[in-house]
RNA sequence: GGAGGGAUGGCCGAGUGGACUAUGGCGGCUGUCUUGAAAACAGCUGUGGCAGCAAUGUCACCGGGGGUUCGAAUCCCUCUCCCUCCGCCA
């Protein structure tokens, strides 16, 4: 949610920025339309609610004093009054509907290091890390070697639920378990608190992340207890201070979650159908950071530093992408992505996204702070990255320390995860 | 799943239709006294909207939403959450 005022004060600023987001359905005019209206019907309803106050106080008083002729003139005068009130108020309630429908439906505004690009063909490259190993043999994709190695088996995640699930099994499912602890312990080392928390979510944890209401057909939800299955750890985990004020010096609030995400990937039909790529149901582990605003951009670069630290120990070469206003996302202000490089597929692998989304959150959400002791509160600014997404990695790892035979070789770091295996075969 | 009891300010807790501008206490802040501190005493105390350059004014908020009434913390409906007892259960 952007802050109303910006929009009152800056309408064509907002214009322009929805423009470059190639935004054309943000309902800028509609929200001034609505504001002015309110504001409108506010002073009028507010005038009269002030003389019933004051008029009702005075009935009281004339029936104390037993002026009984007196009070039922100016009962039946509020009664009138009364009347109008409930009818501004009825419209009053229509009318800001309307505009908290029309806000929710505003996306973030880019911060101006953002570059400006029509879509995902203008990211930036911002750098590229390590050199991909060269191969003197073919080398196989994920869905092949997990095959072979009995270590995934998808007919029978297809019987357990239908198609993009699978399952893991032996040392394939070790080695994401291993992962997983092993990624928590690197963020926790870099300063994160660990947290455990709900898999599934009410409605308005995700309006507050702003998966809700613009994404509701990616997500899983159950229909008798209105719960809804989490897309991401950043649900629950942003939402841990909802209708929050938290004290002064309380921040930054650096968190780490493990959790699984359920997505119905209904946009992406018929993509990546094959192998663990992208499936239903996925494993990943989140960083979440709530920070001052003066510390945002800080605190992003740090974000992305800390996601690159995996794929630095894990010694898979990867890049850094700068998403341009045409691909940022609804709630971003800036983003990058991290993408791991898998010799079998031949691709980049999107693993992280790293997202800054000022106060856009934290207004949704309700989440602010004191900056001092007994000041006023302010929003806080919200930030979250993958570090990182699972079977992505799995993939990655699986392709790059690939052998001649078949067998896969365990990155270093993760052998004292995995009872000291060294080798998958 | 069944029966019952609750939700009031940072915290405890009173308040069953008008003096509630929410009693009282605790905590916190400021001041007086003191070399300093404690104690005592006095004053202050939340969030947001709208109007205004501002001082300020005004409205809303007693778990959420709706209703009755000239007037609601108080009465009615509804939802959420918490607690107690019983049953069931990994």
């Amino acid at each position: 949610m952007l802050d109303i005022k910006l929009i009152r004060e800056e309408p064509e600023f907002v214009r322009q920025q929805m423009a470059a987001l190639q935004d054309a359905d943000a309902p800028v005019d509609r929200v001034l339309a609505l504001d002015e209206e309110r504001r409108h019907l506010l002073t009028k309803v507010e005038d009269l609610k002030a003389r019933r106050n004051t008029e009702s106080k005075r009935i009281g008083q004339l029936m104390r004093e037993g002026n009984r002729e007196e009070a039922e003139t100016l009962k039946a005068e509020m009664s009138g009054v009364g009347d109008q009130i409930k009818l501004f108020d009825d419209r009053l309630r229509v009318i800001d509907e309307e505009l908290f429908d029309a806000m929710s439906r505003i996306p973030n505004l880019p911060l101006p290091s953002v570059p400006v690009g029509k879509d995902d063909s203008e990211n930036v490259v911002v750098r590229t890390e390590g050199t991909p190993r060269t191969f003197d043999f073919e080398p196989r994709p994920h869905w092949e070697l997990g095959e072979a190695l009995g270590i995934i088996d998808f007919e029978r995640g297809v019987k357990l639920s239908g198609s993009r699930f699978y399952v893991l099994k032996g040392l394939g499912a070790r080695l994401q378990r291993a992962l997983i602890t092993w990624m928590l312990d690197v963020h926790i080392g870099q300063g994160y608190d660990e947290v455990y928390v709900p898999f599934v979510v009410r409605e308005q944890c995700l309006f507050g992340t702003g998966s809700l209401p613009k994404f509701a057909e990616t997500l899983y939800r159950d229909i008798e207890d209105d719960l809804w299955l989490i897309p991401t750890a950043e649900v629950p985990v942003t939402n841990l201070y909802r209708d929050e004020i938290l004290p002064a010096g309380s921040l930054p609030i650096k968190h780490v979650a493990y959790t699984p995400c359920f997505r119905r990937e209904r946009m992406s039909a018929g993509r990546d159908v094959r192998g663990i790529k992208r499936g239903h149901q996925f494993d990943k582990v989140e960083m979440v950071k709530f920070v001052e605003p003066e510390q945002g951009e800080a605190e992003l670069d740090s974000l992305v530093a800390d996601a690159e630290e995996i794929c630095r120990l894990l010694a898979i070469p990867y890049r850094v992408v700068q998403m341009c206003t045409g691909d940022l996302s609804f709630v971003a202000a800036s983003k990058y992505d991290l993408e791991l490089w898998s010799p079998g597929v031949q691709e980049w692998l999107e693993v992280s996204s790293c997202s800054l989304f000022t106060d856009f959150q934290a207004r949704r959400a309700n989440i602010r702070y004191r900056p001092e002791e007994g000041a006023k509160p302010r929003h806080v600014y919200t930030l979250n990255g993958s570090g990182l997404a699972l079977p992505r990695v799995v993939i990655a790892i699986l392709e790059t320390y690939q052998q001649p035979d078949g067998s896969v070789t365990v990155p270093e770091v993760l052998r004292p995860y995995m009872g000291g295996v060294d080798v998958i075969r």
